[in-house]
RNA sequence: GGCGAUAUAGCCAAGUGGUAAGGCACGAGUCUGCAAAACUCUGAUCCCCGGUUCGAAUCCGGGUGUCGCCUCCA
């Protein structure tokens, strides 16, 4: 499979080092609030990568963090703590906090199909590990003290951008704001910070009561779980030019090498041509979805329509077309369930080839989709098709297999309502059926007359 | 001011040199007691200008627009 690589920026064969399994390291959330959708687009794309991994025979080493402290609300060194700031404004505990919004993620990336990966990692409980990996980062003489705060000095490195392409000069030079003069440069970084005396987050360690900065915990976790070097890293393209640099200068200090072969990053998801924001009111959840009536599975339909390495465009148009889109895919999977049509191989092997083509071509989920419809919407439906799109369907994500037993768990009453109404249909009581129908549809089922009789679903 | 991205039909979008994938909507039709659903058919020469080429949405140059980053952000 090929896939682009942000180091080189170029899209480059892959093959796992040791060529069987495959290492993997996720930026996960910081959990001090619910994810919003565009969030949400990052671990979409992140499953599809795990699906198309496995779908090639590979297995899975993978790591995910949880921030649940060091991640500063602010300027570098000086804000306060994400978590605190949520804690003070809930009026809860920060662990609380993590606790709660930590749950909530979870829940929401079950929503969607995400799949764990096999290593889900908070910081809070990984501080000794963290204390170990900057230790030695100081030994090797990466950094310099200031009063509160450990630096990582980033002019001892032989090269500072390594995938932004860009200089500690460069930085100075597009500034806009004066940098805090207590660093030595402009991109220099907190590794290790003491906690001031009313911060609850804080652990005893070699330099009295500190916590971590935020870019440490990758680094020292994805060393603790994957070594020295692993396959992939991937996160968000906003993580290119900070997070994921002073990632690399970290391990580079540490034991001198960049920590991943690949990386990848997932594009912004834009709202009406623009970015989410607060103050716009457009900072989506997974319910609020919900509360419009998309289910969590058409957004994971609506991520399908553009490649992960592209900006999509959320509208509230385009999600009604992944909501008729995902119906009519499900709708086409069980009618290849009852085909008896016979498919020949090689028509099935095209479609398995460009499948596959597509998938493996840098994850390109608009042309499998492409491939998934002629299949969906082949004339002859047949119980091959339906084990064909089975088999397309662990990228996809949709759990196809498991769709029609859903919709036979009807309640009692409901099920006693369509029966009265087909009565009343069978006898042109159209005044009672329609009737039957106006309340069926106010409980929230829609239905269908076809030629086998009446269809209903939530 | 610095850096980067992008501009393809109403919407979401594939496509990096050979004459525009796919999904949705709209329109027409089939089916239907009605409705819904389903099914069939139907649409763009690719922001503008210039260049390279037998040939460009695709390469180069110049415009214009939009978006993002440079502070936290998936």
């Amino acid at each position: 499979m090929k896939i682009y690589n942000t180091l080189t920026r170029k899209i480059e064969d892959f093959q796992p080092m040791d060529g069987q399994q495959v290492k993997m390291y996720s930026c996960g959330p910081t959990v001090y609030n619910y994810a919003h959708i565009g969030n949400l687009r990052a671990y979409l794309f992140m499953d599809t990568l795990r699906r198309v991994l496995k779908y090639n025979g590979y297995s899975l080493k993978h790591v995910m963090n949880i921030t649940d402290v060091g991640h500063l609300v602010s300027d570098a060194d000086e804000g306060e703590d994400k978590m605190m700031k949520a804690a003070r404004v809930e009026k809860k505990d920060p662990f609380e906090i993590a606790e709660f919004y930590m749950n909530a993620f979870l829940q929401d990336i079950k929503q969607l199909h995400i799949d764990q990966p096999e290593m889900i990692a908070r910081a809070t409980e990984h501080i000794e590990c963290m204390e170990k990996y900057v230790q030695k980062i100081i030994k090797n003489g990466y950094t310099y003290e200031t009063k509160n705060t450990i630096y990582f000095d980033t002019s001892k490195l032989d090269q500072y951008g390594v995938l932004s392409n860009r200089s500690i000069e460069e930085q100075k030079a597009g500034a806009r704001v004066e940098f805090d003069s207590e660093k030595r440069n402009i991109s220099d970084f907190a590794v290790w910070i003491k906690a001031p005396e009313n911060h609850i987050m804080k652990w005893d360690t070699f330099w009295g009561k500190c916590y971590p900065g935020w870019h440490l915990e990758c680094s020292a976790m994805s060393y603790e779980y994957l070594g020295e070097q692993f396959d992939i890293h991937t996160g968000g393209i906003d993580h290119i030019p900070i997070h994921h640099e002073n990632e690399i200068a970290q391990s580079k200090g540490f034991s001198g090498k960049v920590p991943a072969k690949f990386w990848m990053h997932v594009d912004f998801l834009t709202i009406n041509g623009g970015k989410m924001s607060k103050s716009l009111n457009n900072l989506y959840t997974l319910q609020d979805l919900a509360d419009k009536g998309y289910e969590p599975l058409v957004y994971r339909m609506f991520n399908f329509t553009s490649s992960y390495r592209n900006k999509i465009n959320f509208t509230w148009e385009a999600m009604e077309a992944a909501k008729i889109a995902l119906n009519r895919l499900r709708e086409g999977y069980l009618k290849h369930c009852e085909g008896t049509a016979d498919i020949s191989q090689d028509t099935i092997k095209v479609w398995e080839e460009k499948f596959e083509n597509a998938i493996n071509d840098d994850l390109n989920m608009p042309v499998a989709m492409s491939v998934v419809w002629e299949v969906v919407k082949y004339p002859q439906k047949s119980k091959d098709l339906k084990a064909l799109l089975l088999k397309f369907d662990t990228v996809l994500g949709f759990d196809l297999e498991h769709y029609q037993n859903k919709e036979q768990e009807l309640p009692q009453e409901i099920q006693a309502l369509v029966k009265q109404r087909d009565f009343a249909r069978q006898n042109k009581n159209w005044a009672e059926s329609d009737r039957i129908r106006d309340i069926l549809i106010d409980q929230g089922y829609t239905i269908k007359d076809t030629s086998q009789g009446t269809m209903i679903q939530k």
